[in-house]
DNA sequence: CTGCATCCGCTACAAAATGTAGCGCTACAT
DNA sequence: ATGTAGCGCTACATTTTGTAGCGGATGCAG
């Protein structure tokens, strides 16, 4: 119906292994995703190319065009892609609140609280390093909060 | 194939609905199920016992039987949902690591460097209780997590 | 006891998401 | 020109999720 349709769900299990392979190796043809998932799960070529071209749909990537070969890189970062989800789970199962979650989180020991220091203290170093950066102008921090929310 | 058969998914739209009404409402009938989301989603009442039962496959949900009919009640904890939810996303997208995610929660604002301080100091001060407790030997008391049974 | 309202098990079907792949067309190298 | 690599389009299978009907059991009103 729509025109720019986004597909809005998530990755299925060979659509993450494909991104995968993208976010690790970096911009790459259907075909070296083909050969190096070859040995983990044997798909047709054109099997990654639907794979390929759904991930664009849902904009986990984008492709450039190489001569005749379509080169996709992906458009997010690993880490804001979980971001996103981890977001979203807050919102269904924890009112909006991370803090409920990272409590839980600490609880089953998948974080410690000299982890939640070290952050902290990290943050805080940063924070004082992007004042500073301001003038020099260096990289977008991956800062794309969105404001779905 | 195997007969324990748990699905292994996470939750549908709807599915979400009906259990954040178990979470909220604490055990309850498909009945009352229906009625509370009738204003939100209308459901047949074979629909919301469809989705119980599908919830109890999956392990969120048991039921018991009073006279004749089933109350649900939730297996897990809102927050254990979550948090497992979560782990699994950082297997997926950050190679086990939470603190790569944990950073990426705080440049999308989504938690502030107080409220990792404020977890931090909490977590000592129950860590400090549980030492309290082994002396006096109270036994393993709950700790906060008890926000719902 | 009979009939009716409840409530459940079982089953079915539709829609969406996902996995898999074929086919034909075009551009490029030989 | 011809083979081939690589793409678009399409199609179909499978799984997950949403929706619901139907008949059987059970308790309750007459």
């Amino acid at each position: 119906m729509n025109p720019t349709k986004q597909r809005p769900k998530g990755l299925g299990e060979i659509e993450q292994l494909v991104m995968d392979y993208v976010w690790a190796k970096g911009p790459c043809s259907a075909e070296s995703c083909r050969e190096a998932l070859a040995g983990l799960r044997p798909m047709k070529e054109s099997t990654v190319r639907t794979i390929l071209r759904r991930l664009e749909e849902k904009g986990f990537v984008a492709h450039e065009i190489a001569g005749r070969t379509y080169i996709y890189r992906a458009l997010q970062a690993r880490q804001n892609v979980a971001v996103r989800a981890v977001k979203n789970i807050i919102d269904r199962f924890c009112g909006g609140s991370a803090e409920e979650l990272l409590v839980g989180m600490v609880q089953n020991s998948m974080i410690r609280r000299e982890q939640l220091e070290k952050i902290a203290r990290r943050i805080a170093r940063e924070r004082a390093d992007e004042k500073t950066d301001q003038k020099t102008g260096l990289g977008p921090r991956i800062r794309s909060a969105k404001k779905e929310g």
